[in-house]
DNA sequence: CGGCTGATCGTG
DNA sequence: ACGATCAGCCGA
C-alpha cells in the first residue's frame, strides 16, 4: 500500500506571510509521485522566501506579471517552476494570498525516499550531493513546467509533515545568486538547517 | 577548499 | 542579453 497524499500540509499553510512560510517549511517533506509509480522523498533543509512587488530579486517585482510569473498571483499553494540558465529548474511554492505575487523556493533536500534510486539517476554516491541544490532536486525529482500550477497538496507532488528543527537550528542568511538586487541582496531571506551537510551552500559564519 | 567558465534557451 | 545553476577544471 503507498503512502498517500492525505498527509500533505493544508494549502492554508502556505496562505501566510512568505518568510513565515519558508521558515516553517524547513523540516517538511516533499514527496514526488513518478509516472511508474515509485515516491522520492526528501526533507526540506533549504529556502528563500521571495517578497514579491517590492523585491527586487522576485521575478514579479514592480508588478511584472507574465506568462512566467502569472501562478505567483494566485492564492499560496502552488508550485510555481520555472526554467533558469535554460538547463535547469527551480520549484518554489506560491505564498501569501491571491495578489500577492510571492513564492518560497525549495533549494536544498535532506534524501529519505528511494535513495538509491535517486543515486543512480544523478550518479552521485555521496548522499549529502544529491539534492543539495534547486537545478539538482528537480533534475532528480523529474521536476518541471509540467508542474506549474501543481496544488502542492496533492500527488504527483506534495508536502507533507516532517521533523521540525527547533528555532535555534534554523540559519537565516543573504540569498545565493541574486547580487543584481541592489538592496535586496543582503536580507536575510534564506533559512537553512544549522550544520545541515545536505545544504546547498554553506552560510558565511 | 575556493574561484572561474561554458553550457543552453525561455523570457522580456 | 541575461539568469533564484551546475559540473568540471584549475591553482593553492
Amino acid at each position: 500500500m503507498r503512502k498517500s497524499s492525505k498527509s500533505a500540509l493544508p494549502l492554508q499553510f502556505y496562505q501566510r506571510k512568505t518568510e513565515i512560510v519558508a521558515r516553517e517549511l524547513l523540516g517538511q517533506v516533499l514527496y514526488r509521485e513518478l509516472l511508474n509509480g515509485e515516491i522520492l522523498s526528501g526533507r526540506i533543509v533549504e529556502t528563500e522566501a521571495y517578497l514579491g512587488l517590492t523585491d527586487k530579486a522576485c521575478h514579479s517585482y514592480g508588478g511584472r506579471k507574465t506568462n512566467r510569473t502569472c501562478v505567483m498571483y494566485e492564492n499560496g499553494g502552488l508550485a510555481y517552476v520555472y526554467l533558469i540558465y535554460g538547463m535547469y529548474h527551480c520549484l518554489n511554492v506560491v505564498t501569501s494570498v491571491a495578489g500577492q505575487p510571492e513564492a518560497a523556493l525549495i533549494r536544498a533536500l535532506e534524501p529519505l525516499r528511494g535513495i538509491d534510486f535517486m543515486k543512480f539517476k544523478s550518479r552521485q554516491n555521496k548522499i549529502e550531493k544529491i539534492l543539495n541544490g534547486p537545478g539538482k532536486l528537480c533534475k532528480v525529482l523529474e521536476i518541471d513546467k509540467k508542474l506549474n500550477g501543481h496544488g502542492i497538496d496533492s500527488s504527483p507532488l506534495w508536502i507533507g509533515e516532517g521533523d521540525k528543527p527547533s528555532p535555534r537550528q534554523i540559519v537565516k542568511s543573504a540569498r545565493i545568486n541574486i547580487g543584481y538586487a541592489q538592496e535586496w541582496a543582503h536580507q536575510p531571506l534564506r533559512f537553512s538547517i544549522r550544520h545541515s551537510p545536505f545544504i546547498s551552500v554553506k552560510p558565511k559564519a
